[in-house]
DNA sequence: CGTATTTCAGAGCCACTGAAATTC
DNA sequence: CGAATTTCAGTGACTCTGAAATAC
């Protein structure tokens, strides 16, 4: 029920960048502009962009705890709840104590979610393209790989134990 | 007197990321790093990084109103009234009316302002330093050429005129 | 006992909107 | 008149904290 806005029309963007050469603030526009974007496509058909994230983890590691979405996903424990709210509230997961252990919820992907999980799996591809759309392949693999290997190794020097198994 | 927070210690650094592979995520999260890494070592000598942009540009460019300084660094007209009142309270830059245009204040950089960039300068680079230890130089200019080149296009979309001057 | 899980209420930062007052 | 500048008050997104209740 939360992150799903409207288009947002853009103001009074800012910098020619010729002082922005910045890393920092290059990454917070570069996230404004993936955010903006997500918002817009999935906001579309009442998605969002967490929403991909973590129907992808239950379709590939299968059904889990919200801790271990929280985990697998990147999404904050705190934060995971509300989003499973909307997707167990529409169906798309089921979400059932764990007769194991009765501190946890086993989070499910329901017939619906999956179905779901492609719809918004198209619409992320979209944006991805959308985002990516100024590079070449090899230029988007350097991308992600430089960014994902930039918060790797700083995550690794924070809590020096997950470190993507 | 904005955005000077203390040192905030991480406390649950989530995904080892397996499926963190989309790059609005890995903007999003490499952004925090960096905000992270800046507000610690800005704040650590009261400073902010939006300072760093604003000095640079005055010391660069020369004086300038309050919009243009905008538009040189991508702080927003809203927020860069902010930046500046902290600036000019400590003395780090001028703030007179324009006598050619009285809409505007003319922004200059004092000595004390001088001094102070040289400071903030040198915690800037080493919050660089920090941001992207895990790289070589050429994959440091790899990144920032695909970040800056990411930015660049999607600004000239949404407003076809500001392209980087 | 300490530790882990779910949950909520909220903080802080960033980017941004909207509008008023003023001047061009 | 329309357009630009300064300013303030406030929104919404994202990451993250803190703490309570519960169970291991």
């Amino acid at each position: 029920m939360r992150g799903m806005t409207s288009p947002m029309p853009l103001e009074g963007r800012a910098t020619p960048p010729r002082l922005g050469r910045l890393p920092t603030r290059l990454l917070n526009q570069g996230a404004a502009i993936g955010d903006r974007l997500s918002a817009e496509r999935f906001g579309a058909v009442g998605g969002h962009r967490w929403q991909v994230a973590v129907l992808t983890s239950l379709d590939a590691f299968g059904p889990g705890s919200q801790a271990e979405l929280s985990r697998r996903t990147g999404i904050f424990r705190s934060d995971m709840v509300s989003v499973l709210n909307t997707l167990e509230a529409d169906g798309y997961v089921g979400r059932a104590p764990d007769p194991d252990d009765k501190r946890r919820n086993v989070i499910t992907l329901t017939e619906p979610g999956r179905t779901r999980l492609a719809e918004l799996s198209r619409i992320g591809d979209g944006v991805q393209e959308e985002l990516l759309a100024p590079f070449d392949e090899a230029e988007r693999e350097q991308l992600i790989d430089l960014l994902g290997r930039l918060v790797q190794y700083h995550w690794s020097r924070e809590r020096p134990s997950d470190d993507g198994s």
